[in-house]
DNA sequence: TATTGTTATACTCTATAACTATA
DNA sequence: TATAGTTATAGAGTATAACAATA
């Protein structure tokens, strides 16, 4: 194996990058960590996150946790419903508004995500590694920061109309295989 | 309509929100207006990474570039194909190892990436016009810091083998379609 | 009439495998 | 033998549309 000769990489020994392609490694590698933590979970990471929504009630229905994580209403039905197979959350009708379907953690399903809680907030710190002690806290500050301005911006609708137009379909999802060693 | 009590949302006004789901928050409303300036661009989003990183010089051939974005290699020559067709990139061969194609911006390609890029900094801005004024450049920073490590310590394969194998099939791409208005 | 949730269909995107050329 | 790139196929995931129940 041949070494290029460093024409460029030596003049530009840390090119900036950019922030769109370092906010999808983040990204990528944070799901991917996160993907083994919660393998057995039917509907990877995007079951976890509806867990996680779940447990810190900021969402009552389906369509409003489907708003919150970018989703289509339609792939909310698989994920409870997994979700519910398995006795994690359960489905309760609002009393309030009888179309409506609460979802809210099980005994079973509580337990089983501040366990897994546990295991994303040491990949978090795990990952956030390389950066000096405050540096990593300051980073995640800002980026709940950033995403709650943005939230806000979409649902008001004021000033920013491609806000909430922004809704990219991100196929969080992770296959079910890993690294087949052999073949 | 009617209102829920707000039995939960007065006990806690702001939830603590889930990294992960911040961050996918982040990057959906990121790529969500970036996919409106580059729709013309074959390929969205991706094929305008593609550009970025031909324009830092920062990888030289296809498995390179697609090793830095968490492609597939195969999706490259979809990629590379597009923006080839519109005379926006060129393939070269690499004259040091002739297996491989370096890909290079034409003049064409580095007008418009140029044009582009002015657009994507405006709406990194904008997004994180929430933050006070300091913090949105310290964000950049982080996350670019953060990314570079993440990166580097893939590349190493040291401490951490789990990184490495975070090849999360990131869906970044944005159909064609807009929103219909009518129907 | 609008909204919540469900289901079924069609489509897009991605990964797998096989192939060629080169190291 | 291993790697870069291409191509074709199969598979997974998503969105679209239609539906029932309720506001």
């Amino acid at each position: 194996m041949q070494q290029h000769p460093p024409s460029a990489s030596s003049l530009s020994p840390a090119p900036p990058q950019d922030f769109g392609c370092a906010l999808g490694t983040l990204l990528r590698a944070y799901l991917g960590q996160v993907t083994h933590v919660v393998s057995d979970l039917p509907g990877g990471t995007r079951a976890y996150q509806v867990m996680a929504i779940a447990a810190s009630r900021a969402c009552h229905n389906q369509a409003a946790i489907a708003e919150r994580l970018g989703l289509d209403r339609t792939i909310m039905t698989y994920l409870v419903d997994g979700l519910e197979a398995q006795e994690l959350v359960k489905r309760t009708p609002d009393p309030v508004d009888r179309r409506a379907r609460q979802v809210t953690l099980t005994a079973k399903g509580s337990a089983l995500f501040t366990e897994l809680a546990g295991h994303v907030s040491h990949i978090e710190r795990h990952l956030l590694s390389g950066l000096a002690g405050p540096d990593a806290e300051q980073l995640r500050t800002l980026v709940v920061q950033a995403a709650t301005f943005i939230e806000a911006a979409g649902k008001a609708g004021h000033a920013c109309q491609t806000l909430e137009s922004a809704n990219v379909s991100t196929n969080y999802m992770y296959p079910e295989r890993q690294q087949s060693p052999g073949e």
